[in-house]
DNA sequence: CCTACCGATCGGTAGG
DNA sequence: CCTACCGATCGGTAGG
């Protein structure tokens, strides 16, 4: 299963390399090099750029969900706060994990084919769906703010998301601090009552 | 001044395909053809790509300042939440009025030569910088969570950047109710207790 | 996994 | 703002 092996390292690579020069900015080449390869070499493994981009982007998707699910599963009919918080906890735990992996399946989703690109894009709105049904449940149950459930839940996965723009595997804040705070600005974010709304 | 208007017109052009296709995956040519030139006459107007995205770049981070600046003028000595919640309205206040440069502003960054980089780096340091130092004060007055500034200023302004991922000026929402969620949202975030720690 | 090679496109220049 | 053109690089193929 040598080819696995080989197959994985080049998404490895690939997944560095479209996220520090997004997959435009990356050649064939690029992904060759960093591998000791020379660029046609690297067909002899995928059958195209494109090919690369959509490995990562569809397994990546699978570990949102897969992720979204264990953290769901324990909890069943727990209260909406413990749910979103093992939404949000789940989520930033698969952006901790791997970094490069997630910015690429956050950011270069429009580098996608058309076809395979919709399909993305209707798996994410399913993901994000699970973010809205339980901040809806919230806020029926008194226990979330008032808000828009649409834009509450775009702004609370741009934020986890947002996570990928700066955090460093090995820099000052380790993931464990930085994955409690995250999660726990996000669950204050929809707390509560309106902050303006005092009387 | 007619060289002016056009320039702004390449440049509102750049930043529309920027957005939409990065700056690798936008050619000098994709440009002309959205102003009905030719590929090579755009060089009559500028001296390259990169000046392109140097001018959108440069021109919006002034404008970022200038709203903070702006903002905070008004209010002084204003409490730690209110100059928070100015300064997260003033920022998405100018997303929303150009999201298209914003978008590049935010994200595009690194297709800048080095040394542009590093100086365009500087100033969004500086930028976070405010949002750092006003948490750090609403902490300090109890108004805000005990968390750690720089994660939570982080967290907040690749929230707020969110907003150039989903939100269409033409939309289902206006700006208006957008940028009032998004600032309650963010002001929630860091305000009170823990949102863990009841006891 | 390599060498040799392909047509297409890239950013940019010359000269008007 | 145009035509004509440049060298470099692109993703990918042939044949081993």
């Amino acid at each position: 299963m040598v080819e696995t092996t080989r197959r994985r390292e080049i998404e490895d690579v690939a997944s560095e390399l479209f996220r520090e020069h997004g997959y435009s900015g990356t050649s064939v080449r690029d992904i060759a090099r960093a591998l000791d390869i020379q660029g046609a070499s690297l067909y002899a493994h995928v059958a195209s750029k494109q090919d690369v981009l959509w490995s990562i982007v569809d397994r990546t998707a699978s570990q949102f969900e897969a992720a979204a699910d264990a953290a769901l599963a324990d909890l069943g009919d727990a209260e909406p706060m413990a749910r979103l918080r093992a939404l949000a906890l789940a989520h930033v735990g698969v952006v901790v994990e791997d970094i490069g992996r997630a910015s690429v399946f956050i950011h270069e989703w429009r580098s996608l084919s058309p076809e395979r690109r919709a399909r993305t894009l209707t798996r994410r709105d399913a993901y994000e769906q699970r973010f809205r049904d339980v901040i809806r449940e919230g806020i029926v149950a008194g226990t979330f703010a008032p808000i828009d459930p649409t834009v509450a839940a775009a702004y609370l996965l741009t934020a986890l998301n947002g996570l990928v723009a700066w955090y460093q595997p090995d820099g000052r804040l380790g993931p464990s601090s930085v994955t409690d705070a995250y999660v726990e600005l996000s669950i204050r974010a929809v707390s509560g009552a309106a902050a303006d709304e005092a009387s």
